[in-house]
DNA sequence: CGGTATTCTTCTGTATACAGTCGTGTGCAG
DNA sequence: CTGCACACGACTGTATACAGAAGAATACCG
């Protein structure tokens, strides 16, 4: 194996295994233990934290970084806001999708309407392209890159909201729906639908929350 | 002169001078040089340059950091998603705001009011305490962090709208307005008028380009 | 046996050393 | 005078050393 650029490197498994559950919320993050982990020397993990501190992934403790925890209220913040976010993607790619953007929005979509709905990490995965594909139509690049940050914060929540019984085949729906407008480029109406269906989306979640 | 955490004290040393101008866009950032330019060892200065980085003020060269430089292309993009989120932060203090919320309103827009038109930086400063006191009102931490850091990006570049023929005097009228629909928690109206005061600094800001 | 003071350990923040890279300038040969 | 090669200088990426803070463990005294 060879050793690659430890920099970047050491940031994103980071991330990934924050987000992915490995070290769970409120988990002190110890330097050093880090440093031996992906082994390297403490410099770029420490480069790494402050990276994700800046995430928002990561905090200061008394003692060192821990993992960042969310209360189910800002979970709500934060969809509030991915809420507006995907509206103004919508309705931006509805305005200035190219051709080449709505092939990829199709086959993420057909990717999607192909995953088994047993399989909840192929759902999120396959769920997640396709707004990824929407995203990118947006030609907006700070939309993407807020989008996709804020869905580190959301996607560290093991349950999807996409397991609840029904919700598979209707969110199939409204992506077909949303993409048709982009597609017929009604940027409003492309707004509404991605906010109405983001905004399904935070109740189920909710609705998670009541239930547990 | 007692010596600061250097920590985050390099950090918003470095921010600040990013975007008031002092590194102008483009400009290669040393790390021994601002070492020297802050009183301390390159550690710090790197840990603050990979935080800035997360923030997309700096990026990477192909010799070290350099200030990201925006193309007005980038400008509009990053008013479209201020745009939506000054509008959701609208709405949302309209539903929530608390008593003391308005008190902090009502100050910043007294203050607003007080200050001469003539002085370009004191516009531009209590045109902006109005507007973090109503993200604060929102009651949506991850709204208001959004917006302050979209602001760093916006601000760097000199000209105000506010200094043009007229403006200052619209958006004096244009915040009373919003203010009042977010007293009398009208969360509809207060989104609308909030997109429209927002869209009509990113057509001036346009405007500006168009004459330059 | 309980509480408090003190030492010990652990870990971070900062500085510095070292190696590798990239660009640049200089010297040598044609 | 020009072209190429080589060496030098400047900077970053990575590792490590050192000091200080904070918590934990322990010992001492009531």
């Amino acid at each position: 194996m060879k050793e690659m650029a430890a920099l970047s490197e050491v940031y994103e498994r980071l991330r990934g295994e924050i987000v992915d559950g490995t070290f769970d919320a409120g988990a002190n993050l110890v330097e050093l233990a880090l440093a031996e982990r992906y082994g390297t020397s403490r410099t770029p993990i420490r480069e790494a934290l402050r990276r994700l501190q800046q995430d928002g992934l990561v905090e200061r403790g008394d003692r060192g970084m821990r993992v960042r925890s969310r209360s189910p209220e800002e979970i709500l913040e934060i969809y509030e806001v991915r809420i507006a976010l995907e509206a103004t993607a919508a309705s931006a790619a509805a305005t200035r999708h190219s051709d080449f953007d709505l092939i990829r929005i199709h086959k993420a979509q057909s990717a999607m309407d192909a995953v088994s709905p047993q399989d909840p990490a192929a759902m999120a995965s396959a769920n997640r392209a396709v707004h990824e594909a929407i995203w990118t139509a947006s030609h907006n690049g700070t939309v993407v890159d807020l989008l996709t940050r804020l869905n580190n914060h959301l996607t560290r929540y093991p349950a999807t909201t996409l397991e609840i019984p029904g919700r598979w085949a209707e969110a199939l729906a409204e992506h077909r729906e949303l993409v048709q407008a982009i597609e017929s480029r009604d940027a409003d109406r492309a707004g509404t639908l991605a906010r109405t269906h983001m905004a399904k989306a935070r109740d189920l979640r909710l609705q998670l929350y009541r239930e547990a």
